[in-house]
Order: structure tokens, then C-alpha cells, then sequence
RNA sequence: GCCGACGUAGCUCAAUCGGCAGAGCAGCUGUCUUGUAAACAGCAGGUUAUCGGUUCGAGUCCGAUCGUCGGCUCCA
């Protein structure tokens, strides 16, 4: 972790961009912080905390790197008279950005100078956060974000005008080379110092800088177009889940139309799996303590549970996973060597207790239908089954055509060992690089980042990014080298001994909920055929044309197309409108002239029209579609 | 969970200083019988998230709770 605190995004970008040049992280940071736009957004932080220190003399600034769209700055602005936290109002930022501008035409120079530790101190001693952060330069362990680092250190400030920030750089040489319209804050958020939730929380305000005043438009254009694709909004738009204040949240209700979605999504993952040699089971949702007590997730895992119910004097939980069922059922014979791998997959639904503020539309939530499944296999069977599980990711995302994804080799932090990690360093390390082997083996580009790991083994996240640019782990493969053992899970080897299998855990469509908030996003909710709620519309134009349009109807039901007939009296217009608002992908307009011929006039979803096209061959191009899964209208 | 903002009809949004809760779309009824993105008319729809307070009077001010949103923390 480098650049900034806890700003993944920034990073693993960053990375993966590093790693696509030859996996060298520093060349790719060195060729960013020389970046223009780097140093400018790296500057409006430094005139930030100016502004904000000019205003609120009292304030004590944090930290303030730049991020990829902008950048922001970290203050603890006291306690007011009745001892509560001071925070900004979304209106003082207007007042904030006005001083700004006003710094910016001073055209104010950039000094740098190296500093001792001790003229550091003398610098900042009105500064707490900057004396915690100089204590940790001192010691060479962080840079001055806080953030680990192996370099050296040098202790170095920036000065424009009145204001000295304890910083590495680089800056642009005067205020005057930023350019006044291209920025803007947008808000201002709660966040803790240095990342912990136990330590105090800090006001950070939040602000967009580009090169220009143009480049500022088109973002904020941008963010305005990323919004309409967002599925929250196009979730209810076209039908597919609703929250509910009274069900509770993070808890959606799929309507008919996000039901469909998931039938059609757990129809591709049986083909799929069975193909690739699965077997399904099935397991219960409910479960006594003992189970979670066994594979480890409690009290570790604790927190994200539902609390526990007690029935006759014994505590049940509600299931997070499924892998503790899915070892019940591995043990619950004796395995041969023979019989490996062992492949079992389950659409299991889980829940788990997300904090409030963590929920966040389909892609966080608290109950989640997991297309989660587990292969045990011996060391020597490792790196096939778990390329083969690559092999799945890939062919799903070839399949929705997902190529904005990096993928993440997490791996784990000695310091955690014990901890966060089984206490096993020899195994770390050796799954470790299992799976880098296996990787690169495949051809597989990833970026690794170190303590992110499962409290029981390194995994493969497909990391991807919604509508409005948040992150997320799509698709996950792990490697667990300590829960089998914890189960008494084994198979006889060929030398007539016991030994402990691997276990592999994915889920490379996600869950439900996860994978088709995303694909709401990816698609924009223009579904393909296959996936489509509604494949068909039959529009006719008059109510004379009611019959042939239920006897296409019928035709089309027939050959298992999801199809309705719109019976309506608007007119033909308004039926074709509202056919396009629900992203219909065929629309089938039927006249005299259709009636007369037997034949359809077909108007596809992007507006392409064909007439007087007989009612076979549509019925031969929509089955087509809907039997390859095809992308294409 | 924490910081901030917000919550008005199924949906999108109005309601000036605290003074009679309103519109469009959707829904229902009727008329129109229509050729590729919105026919016309009428009707109905509300304990302004919930609970409490201030006030002659609260959608509007204050407090609590619930929920949503932007972040932090955490994660499939």
C-alpha cells in the first residue's frame, strides 16, 4: 500500500496498470506522481488545507493526497461550545472554494525543503497528526500518509505563502499554474484517522480537479450519465427488486422481472458446472453453534452474523456461508484418492449482518444467493483445479462481455499470523505460490496485494467497479489450507494413509445479488436476448389485430420465448414507447399487412426495423439467440 | 456502527416568512381504431417516513426513532 491512505482504488489502478507493464509497481507510481494532473490535484490539497486553516484557524489538518479524479484533505476541527465534533456544512465549501481561487491568483510558489526530525517537530507543534505522522517518517516504517513504505526516509515540506505542509511532492512551481474553473469540492464526509475506526473522525472534504475548465464539464457530465445507469435507480425502473422499509434493509425482494434474471443465471451455472464435473447439493440456512465453532468463524466472524437463536437450551445461527455443510457432506464417507477431486456446488442463500452504513443497493446487502462451490483435491491436483476455475471466470466474462475487471492475488501480512491468519507461515507460503504458479501458468495477469487474504488461505478476487465507480469483488477463488483439517476431512492416498485434502473455494458468478446489480450496470439494462425479462413485445394497431397478435403470442410461448402481447388501448405509439422504456430487445408491430402475409414487423430495441418478416424465420432468429446466448440483437 | 445530507401520491417533483397539500407520469372509466418513442376527457389516489414537542396554527421549527443517499470502516 502506498500514495494514500486506504484508497484502494487509486492503488490497485495503479497497480494493475504496473502490472500490465511488467508487474513493476514503482515505475508506474514514479510515472504518476510526475503527471500533471498529479501534481496539480496534489497542490489544490495543499491550497485546501491553506483556505480551510485560514477560515477555521483553530483546525488541525491530517492528511491530503490526491486521488484519481481529484483530491481531498482530512481537518479535526474541535468541539464546539456544547463539547460536540465541529463539522463542515455542505455551504461552507462554497466559502472554501472562493478562498481558493483567491490563494490561486496570489501565484503563490511551491518551496520545497528537507527538514531533521526535530525542526519537523518544532514546524508542526500545533499539529498533532502531522507530529504522529513525523514520529512515523522518523522511524522510516510509513511516508507521510501514514502508509507503509520500505524507502528511506527524508523528511521534506512544501511551503506556498503562509502555509508549510509536511510533504514528499511533487507540486506545480505556483498557484498561478492551476487553472481557476477546473475544480470544484463536491462533499464533505466523515473519515477516520489513518483508517481506524477507533481513532477520532475526521472532516474530509472531497474535491474534482482537471486540467481545464472542459475536462471538469465532461466529468461532471460523466458522474450525471454514470448515475442514470445506476441499477438502484434502473432496478426499479425496469421492475426488477424493490427494498422494502418493512422487510428491512439490505434485504431486496426480487419482482417477477429480477426473478427471471436469476433462473436464467442459475440455468448457466448448472450447465456450466455439471460440464466441469460438479455435483449439486443442498444445505439448510439454519445451523447449530457447534458448526461455526468448528470451521472458525466464530467468534472470528462473529460481528458480520446474525445473532444467534436459542431453541431448547442449543443456539442456532443463521448461515453466513456454506462451506462448513458443504465439509459436512465431503466427510461424510470415506474418500479414496480415486474420487478426487470432489466438486460440490450449491446455489446456497446466506445472510449476513453488513453494518447500516456499509448496505448499498444489490451489491451489498444482507441476505445473498451465492453460486458458491467447493473442490477438494489433493496438492498435486491444485494448480489444474484451480486454473480451472479461472477457465470459469473466463468464459463467464467472455459470455457478458465484462473486460473492465482486474484480477487480485491477496495474499498475507506475517504481522496477522495468528490473528487475522491461521498461524501456518509454511503454508502461506507454499499456497502461496501454488497460485502464482498456477497463474502464470495460465497466462493470467494479476496484481498482488499483500494482507488481504482469508483468515484461512491467498485468493483470486475479480475486482470490478459499479456504475458510480465504487469497487467490488465480483467473482472470488480462494485456497483453504486450514479448514479441511479443522473438519477431520481426509482421503486415503494411494499408500493406504490418511491425508488431508485442499479445499478451493468460488463463486465465479458472485452471488445473485452482486452479479446482476452489476449486470443491471454493465448492460445498462439492455439485457441480452437470453437474459432479457421480456423478449418480446407484440404490438398491435388496432384492437382488429388483437386475435393475430395472440396467436403470435401463443407461437412464441410455445417455442419457450417470454413474450406478451400488448392488448392496451393506447395507441401503437405510446405502445412502442413503453416497450423501449423496458429495454424490450424485440418488438413485433402486427397491421393488416402482417395479418394479411403471416409475417411480423420486427423493431429492435436499438431502433433497427425490419418489415414483413414471415413469423417462422422471427421465430428462428429469437430461439437462435436465446439458444446460444448471444450477444448480439 | 461513525460523520454529513435527505425523506411530500405507485414514480418524478412543486408548495414564498409557519397560514386551505399540488402537478406530470403511472392506475381506473369513457371516447377515438390508430403504421414504428407519449391521442383526448373524466375519476380516483395523502395520517407529508414514524413518534413526541413548540405554536392559535407545523410538510415547513425542535427532539427521538426508522429508512435512503455521499463518504469512513468493512466486504461476495
Amino acid at each position: 500500500m502506498a500514495e494514500q491512505v486506504k484508497q484502494p482504488k487509486e492503488d490497485k489502478e495503479a497497480q494493475a496498470v504496473a502490472s500490465q507493464n511488467g508487474r513493476n509497481g514503482k515505475n508506474g507510481k514514479e510515472d504518476k506522481k510526475a503527471d500533471k494532473l498529479y501534481r496539480l490535484r496534489h497542490s489544490l490539497a495543499h491550497i485546501m488545507a491553506q483556505a480551510v486553516l485560514e477560515l477555521y484557524p483553530e483546525a488541525k489538518i491530517a492528511i491530503g493526497p490526491p486521488i484519481d479524479t481529484g483530491f481531498y484533505y482530512d481537518f479535526d476541527l474541535g468541539v464546539d461550545e456544547e463539547g460536540k465534533p465541529r463539522t463542515f456544512k455542505p455551504e461552507d465549501l462554497e466559502k472554501i472554494e472562493k478562498r481558493m481561487r483567491e490563494i490561486i491568483a496570489q501565484r503563490l510558489p511551491f518551496e520545497y525543503r528537507e527538514v531533521t526530525a526535530e525542526e519537523a517537530r518544532e514546524l508542526f507543534k500545533d499539529q498533532p497528526y502531522k507530529l504522529e505522522l513525523i514520529e512515523g517518517l522518523e522511524k522510516g516504517e510509513v511516508d507521510e500518509y501514514g502508509n507503509e513504505t520500505q524507502e528511506k526516509p527524508v523528511i521534506s515540506t512544501y511551503r506556498q505563502g503562509p502555509f508549510e505542509d509536511l510533504c514528499r511532492g511533487p507540486h506545480v512551481e505556483h498557484t498561478g499554474q492551476i487553472p481557476p474553473d477546473a475544480f470544484k469540492l463536491l462533499s464533505v464526509a466523515g473519515a477516520y484517522w489513518r483508517g481506524d475506526e477507533n481513532r477520532p473522525m475526521l472532516q474530509r472534504i472531497y474535491g474534482t480537479a482537471w486540467a481545464n475548465k472542459k475536462e471538469l464539464k465532461n466529468y461532471l457530465h460523466m458522474l450525471e450519465e454514470a448515475k442514470k445507469r445506476d441499477h438502484r435507480k434502473l432496478g426499479r425502473e425496469l421492475e426488477i427488486f424493490i427494498f422494502d422499509e418493512e422487510v428491512g434493509p439490505g434485504l431486496p425482494l426480487w419482482l417477477p422481472n429480477g426473478g427471471i434474471l436469476i433462473e436464467e443465471l442459475e440455468k448457466l451455472a448448472k450447465e456450466v458446472e455439471e460440464r466441469a464435473g460438479y455435483d449439486r447439493v443442498r444445505t439448510p440456512h439454519v445451523t447449530k453453534e457447534a458448526l461455526f465453532l468448528r470451521s472458525g468463524h466464530l467468534p472470528y466472524y462473529a460481528e458480520s452474523m446474525f445473532p444467534p437463536m436459542e431453541m431448547e437450551g442449543v443456539r442456532y445461527y443463521i448461515k453466513p456461508m456454506n462451506c462448513p455443510f458443504h465439509h459436512k457432506i465431503y466427510g461424510s464417507k470415506v474418500r479414496s484418492y480415486r474420487e478426487l477431486p470432489v466438486r460440490l456446488a450449491e446455489y446456497g442463500t446466506c445472510y449476513r449482518y453488513e453494518k447500516s452504513g456499509e448496505l448499498f443497493g444489490l451489491m451489498r446487502v444482507r441476505s445473498m444467493q451465492m453460486n458458491d462451490a467447493h473442490i477438494y483435491c489433493t496438492e498435486d491436483q491444485f494448480e489444474e483445479e484451480f486454473l480451472g476455475v479461472v477457465e470459469l471466470y473466463n468464459y463467464y466474462f467472455k459470455l457478458f462481455g465484462i473486460d473492465k475487471y482486474v484480477m487480485r492475488l491477496s495474499t498475507h501480512h506475517p504481522k496477522g499470523l495468528g490473528k487475522k491468519y491461521v498461524d501456518n507461515p509454511r503454508l502461506w507460503q507454499k499456497t502461496e505460490e501454488m497460485v502464482r504458479r498456477a497463474m502464470d501458468h495460465g497466462n493470467v495477469p494479476y496484481v498482488e496485494v499483500p494482507d488481504e487474504a482469508a483468515f484461512y488461505g491467498p485468493k483470486i478476487d475479480v475486482q470490478i467497479w459499479s456504475a458510480i465507480g465504487k469497487e467490488f469483488t465480483l467473482a472470488t477463488n480462494q485456497v483453504d489450507f486450514a479448514v479441511p483439517e479443522r473438519f477431520d476431512l481426509t482421503y486415503v492416498d494411494k499408500d493406504g494413509k490418511e491425508k488431508t485434502p485442499l479445499c478451493i473455494h468460488r463463486a465465479p458468478l458472485s452471488t445473485h445479488e452482486r452479479m446482476i446489480g452489476f449486470l443491471i450496470e454493465h448492460y445498462a439494462g439492455n439485457f441480452p436476448v437470453w437474459l432479457a425479462p421480456e423478449q418480446v413485445r407484440i404490438i398491435p394497431i388496432t384492437d382488429a389485430h388483437h386475435e393475430y397478435a395472440l396467436q403470435l403470442e401463443k407461437r412464441l410461448r410455445d417455442a419457450h420465448v417470454r413474450v406478451k402481447a400488448d392488448l392496451g388501448s393506447e395507441r401503437m405509439n405510446a405502445k412502442i414507447r413503453s416497450a423501449q422504456l423496458m429495454k424490450v430487445p424485440y418488438m413485433l408491430v402486427v397491421g393488416d399487412r402482417e395479418k394479411e402475409e403471416g409475417t411480423v414487423s420486427l423493431r429492435r430495441r436499438d431502433g433497427k426495423r425490419r418489415n414483413a418478416m414471415p413469423v417462422e424465420e422471427f421465430v428462428a432468429l429469437v430461439t437462435e439467440r436465446i439458444a446460444t446466448r448471444s450477444p448480439e440483437l
